[in-house]
DNA sequence: AAAATAGTGTCTGTTAGACAATATCCG
DNA sequence: CGGATATTGTCTAACAGACACTATTTT
C-alpha cells in the first residue's frame, strides 16, 4: 500500500502525588537516547489507538479504567523510524494518585519539575500536555480530577497554584470554588481534632466547563 | 508491516463570505453516500500530512498558503476502508475571504446553516470544529483573522454572533474590541460618506490569547 | 420627509482582588 | 504557653451589562 504507516500511541498520565503534579514514565531498553519514555504501544490492525493504549495501560503499568478521570486526545505527530513512515497518536490521561505507582521497577513517578532525560518528541508532548493542563485548570474542574477521592481546599489551592504557576489569596480562592459549586463537603473522620482540614470530593465526576474562570 | 495503516488528511476550511460563516467542500466522484465532502487527500510515504493537505489545497482548491491566517489539528480518527485500517488527521485552516472560491465547480462554499448532505463523519469533524472555532471566538482574536483585511466593527460583531450564537450590546462589544486592542482604524477612502462605516483592520497578524474573554 | 446606517456615554450591579484576626490542637 | 494549622468577612476598584439619542446620507 503507497501511504502505509505505522501507527503508535501514547500518553501523558498525569496525576498528583506527595505535593507535586507527576508524570508516568516506563523504562525501556529499546530506547536509544533516554533511559525513561511516555508509555507507547504499537497500534495493531485490530485495535484502536484507544484500545491499545488502555491495554498497555493494564498490563504494563497497572492502570485500570476506573481510576481515569479524564482523557483526551492531544496531538498526531508524524516521524521516521527506521525509515520508516509512522505517526504516534498522543494522549493525556487524568488520574487519581492511586497504588499503582508503588508497582513494578519498569515504570516511575516523576515530578513535572524533576523529569528524567526524555527524547525530545516525548519532551515535547509532554510541554504540550502541560499547557494544556494549565490553561484547562482555570477554566474547568480538572485539578479536582486530578486530586483523590477526599481532599482539602488547601491541596487543592497548592495543585492549582503548582498548575498554573500563579499564587492567589486562600479566602478568594474558597469564596470561589465554593460560590461555583465544584465541592461538597465529606464527612469528617469520627473524633477528628477541629484544626484538622475539612475534607471535600469533587461534585463533578467529569470535566466540566466552568462558568467563570478560576 | 504488521500495524500498517493508511493515513489520510482532511481539513475544515471557514472563511466569512456575504454575512455567513462558510466551510469549503468538494465535489468528489468517489463518495458513495454523499455528494460533498471535505478537501481529503491521502499521504504517501513522502510526505508530512501538512505538505500533503497544501498540496491538495493549492492544485485543487486553488488556495495559497498566503490566505491562511491561522490553522491547527483538530483531531485523529481511526476507521475502516476497504477491511483496511486507516486514519485521518483533520485540520482547521481560517482564511480570509478571497477569489478562490470563484473557481472550478467542483469545489462549493457553503454556510454553516446550509451544508448539504455529508457524511457521518465530515459531519462529525465539521460540529467538531465549529465548536473549537465557537470558544475560541471568546478568549482569542479568531474572528479577526476571519474576516478580510479590511472591516467594519459591525461585521467584527456580526461575525461574532453569527459564531457563538450570542448577541451583544453594540457599545460594549465596540469599548471591548477597543481596550483590548484588537484592531486598528484604515485609512478611509477619499470622499466616502459620514455614514459609510470606518474600516478596521486585525492588529495581529496570528492568534492571540485575549487577557480576558469577549 | 421618511428611512437606513453609523456612531457615541452613563449608570448600576457584580465580580475580582487586596487585606488580618481568631479558634483549635499539639507539644 | 508557644507554635502550627484551619477557618472566616469586609472593603475597594474594575469590569460586565443594560440602556437611548444624534448626525449623516439616500430615496
Amino acid at each position: 500500500m503507497y501511504n502505509a504507516h505505522a501507527v503508535y500511541a501514547n500518553t501523558v498520565i498525569f496525576s498528583y502525588t506527595g505535593g507535586s503534579v507527576t508524570v508516568i514514565l516506563e523504562r525501556s531498553a529499546e530506547r536509544k537516547d533516554s533511559e525513561w519514555g511516555l508509555p507507547t504501544t504499537p497500534v495493531s490492525s485490530t485495535h484502536t489507538s484507544l484500545s491499545a493504549l488502555e491495554d498497555h495501560l493494564r498490563t504494563f503499568t497497572g492502570i485500570h479504567t476506573g481510576e481515569v478521570t479524564y482523557r483526551e486526545q492531544l496531538y498526531t505527530t508524524e516521524f521516521l523510524v527506521n525509515a520508516q513512515r509512522a505517526v504516534c497518536i498522543s494522549y493525556i490521561h487524568i488520574c487519581h494518585e492511586t497504588a499503582w505507582h508503588k508497582g513494578a521497577g519498569h515504570i516511575g513517578l516523576f515530578p513535572l519539575g524533576a523529569l528524567p532525560k526524555l527524547s525530545q518528541l516525548d519532551q515535547d508532548t509532554i510541554t504540550y500536555a502541560t499547557d494544556r493542563l494549565k490553561a484547562k485548570a482555570v477554566y474547568t474542574n480538572i485539578v479536582a480530577l486530578l486530586l483523590p477521592g477526599d481532599f482539602s481546599l488547601t491541596m487543592l489551592q497548592d495543585a492549582y497554584e503548582i498548575i498554573t504557576g500563579r499564587t492567589v489569596d486562600r479566602r478568594n480562592f474558597r469564596k470561589k470554588i465554593i460560590s461555583l459549586d465544584l465541592v461538597t463537603k465529606s464527612k469528617r473522620h469520627a473524633g477528628s481534632p477541629t484544626n484538622t482540614p475539612q475534607p471535600y470530593h469533587a461534585k463533578d465526576v467529569s470535566l466540566r466547563i466552568l462558568d467563570r474562570p478560576l
